[in-house]
DNA sequence: CGGCGTATTGACCACCCTCAACTGACGTGG
DNA sequence: CCACGTCAGTTGAGGGTGGTCAATACGCCG
C-alpha cells in the first residue's frame, strides 16, 4: 500500500499545491509523506468517519460523490493529477472519494498538512486560490445540473473531457485527424456526474456519433471529430 | 449611495469576516469601507468586467447567478447578512450578483482587502474556512440540482429558508403555532435556484399547502406547520 | 376603475426515466 | 475449443414528471 520515491522526482512537482515550496524543504517534505495506491473503484474517503489525512493525486483520476439515503448518488467533483484531495479544517469529509481509474496518492497527516500552511505563505496562497476555483467550478456545474439539456450535458462533458486529456498530453503529434480521448469514466458514472441515467448518455453519445460530431471506440474512448460542433453543442442557442 | 456608518456599532461585526479584526484596527477599517444600499433587482456586480471592489453584507439578500447565451439562467448561490462577495485574487467574477431583497453591503477595494488579509492571519483563516464551506454547500445543491424531484426540491428549499430565518430571528417568542417564514426570493426565482420552472414550483406549494404542511399568506410568506413532515418531504425515502 | 406584475391553475405534450431485452467483450471451466 | 456467466454498453417500447403555452386570479398603485 505505501512506497516512497523522491519529491525532487515528482511528476506533479511543478503544478501541485507543494510547489510553492522551497527545494530546501522537500527532504524534510519526503519524510513526512507517503504513498497510496488504489484500484478503479476503490473507496478512499468516507462521510462522517474521522479523516486524519489529506493528498495530492499524482496519477489517475478521484471522484466525488454525494449519495442520498435510499442511494441515488451524485459525483460533485473530479480530482486529476496534482489536484488536492481531503477536507482540513474539518473532522470529516462531506462526500465519499472513490478512484475511478487506477490512482496514485501522495498523502499526509491533516495535521501536517495545516501546519505547513501555517508557515508557508505562498502554499496558503495557492491552496486558497485553488479552493476559489473549486467554487466557480461547482458553479458552472450547478448551470449544467440545474439548466442544460440532456445532448447539452453529454457534450459538455465530452468537451470538458477532451480539454482536459488535450492539456495533459501535450504531445502535439497529428492532432488534425481528431482529438483522441480515453475517458476516465464508465457510463454510468458520466450518468451521476450530469444528473442523467446511464441509458439517455448512451444515446446521446450515439446521436454525437451519428451526426459526425464524435467517433467512438471499443471501450470508453472517443474521438472529438469536430470540436467546435461540440462545443455549440454543449450550449446550444435556441437552433 | 454612499453612507456613513461606525463598525463599532456594526450589526453583522460580531459574525462578518471583520470580526477577526482586533479593535484597535476598527477606526481604520471605519476609513477604508464605504456602504452601498441597493433596491430589489438591482444589478450588483456582473461578469465579464473588471471588478475592484468586495464587500461584505449587512443587510438583505444577495443572489448569486449565471446566465447562458439564449438567457437560461441558474442561481447558484444565495447571500444573507455578514455574508462576504467578491472575488478575491481574480479580476472579475465568473457570476452575476443582483439584489433580491432591498440589500446594504460595506465595501472596500479589493486591493484593500487582500492586504488586509495579508497582514491578519485570523481573518485569511476565517475566509479560508468560508470558503470550503461555500464548496461544500454548492456541492450539495448539486445533488438536489442533479438527483431530487420538483417535490424534495421545493421542500429543500423551504426548509433552508426556515432555518435560515430561525436562525436570523433569535425571538424565541411563539414557536408553537407555526414557524412564520418571510421568503426573500420570489417564486420565479425559487425557480431559478432549484432548477424548475415557476409553474412547477408553483404547484409544488400547493400540494405542500394542501397535505397541511405549510400554509401560504398573501405574497411571499410562509408557515411551516409541520417541520418534520417538510424534512422528510426533501429526501424522500422511496414511501 | 383600469393597468401592471406576480402567482395560480388548466390542458397538452416532450423529454427523459423506467423496464426490459439484446449485444459484445472478457474470463472461467468443462 | 466452445459453452457459459458476467458485466458494461446499447437499443427499444412505453409511461410519468415536469416543461410549455395560455387563461385566469390576485395584489398593488395610480
Amino acid at each position: 500500500m505505501s512506497l516512497q520515491r523522491s519529491c525532487a522526482v515528482c511528476a506533479v512537482r511543478a503544478s501541485a499545491l507543494c510547489c510553492t515550496l522551497p527545494k530546501e524543504q522537500l527532504s524534510r517534505l519526503n519524510r513526512i509523506t507517503y504513498q497510496r495506491r488504489y484500484d478503479a473503484g476503490q473507496f478512499i474517503m468516507g462521510t462522517g468517519q474521522q479523516q486524519d489525512w489529506v493528498a495530492t493525486v499524482l496519477s489517475g483520476v478521484v471522484k466525488l460523490t454525494k449519495t442520498m439515503a435510499d442511494g441515488r448518488q451524485q459525483i460533485v467533483g473530479l480530482l486529476f493529477a496534482a489536484d488536492f484531495l481531503g477536507r482540513p479544517f474539518a473532522s470529516g469529509s462531506p462526500y465519499e472519494a472513490e478512484a475511478a481509474t487506477a490512482v496514485e496518492l501522495c498523502c499526509l497527516e491533516r495535521q501536517s498538512f495545516e501546519d505547513l500552511m501555517l508557515h508557508h505563505p505562498d502554499m496558503r496562497q495557492l491552496f486558497l486560490e485553488r479552493t476559489l476555483n473549486e467554487v466557480d467550478a461547482a458553479r458552472e456545474w450547478m448551470l449544467l445540473l440545474g439548466r442544460k439539456t440532456a445532448e447539452e450535458k453529454v457534450a459538455s462533458l465530452l468537451l470538458l473531457m477532451a480539454q482536459r486529456v488535450r492539456s495533459a498530453t501535450a504531445d502535439g503529434s497529428a492532432p488534425s485527424p481528431g482529438l483522441h480521448c480515453e475517458l476516465p469514466l464508465s457510463r454510468t458514472e458520466m450518468a451521476e456526474y450530469l444528473g442523467l441515467r446511464v441509458e439517455t448518455v448512451s444515446r446521446q453519445i450515439g446521436r454525437l456519433r451519428d451526426a459526425g460530431v464524435i467517433d467512438t471506440e471499443n471501450g470508453r474512448a472517443i474521438i472529438v471529430r469536430d470540436i467546435g460542433r461540440l462545443a455549440r453543442t454543449a450550449a446550444k442557442e435556441e437552433g
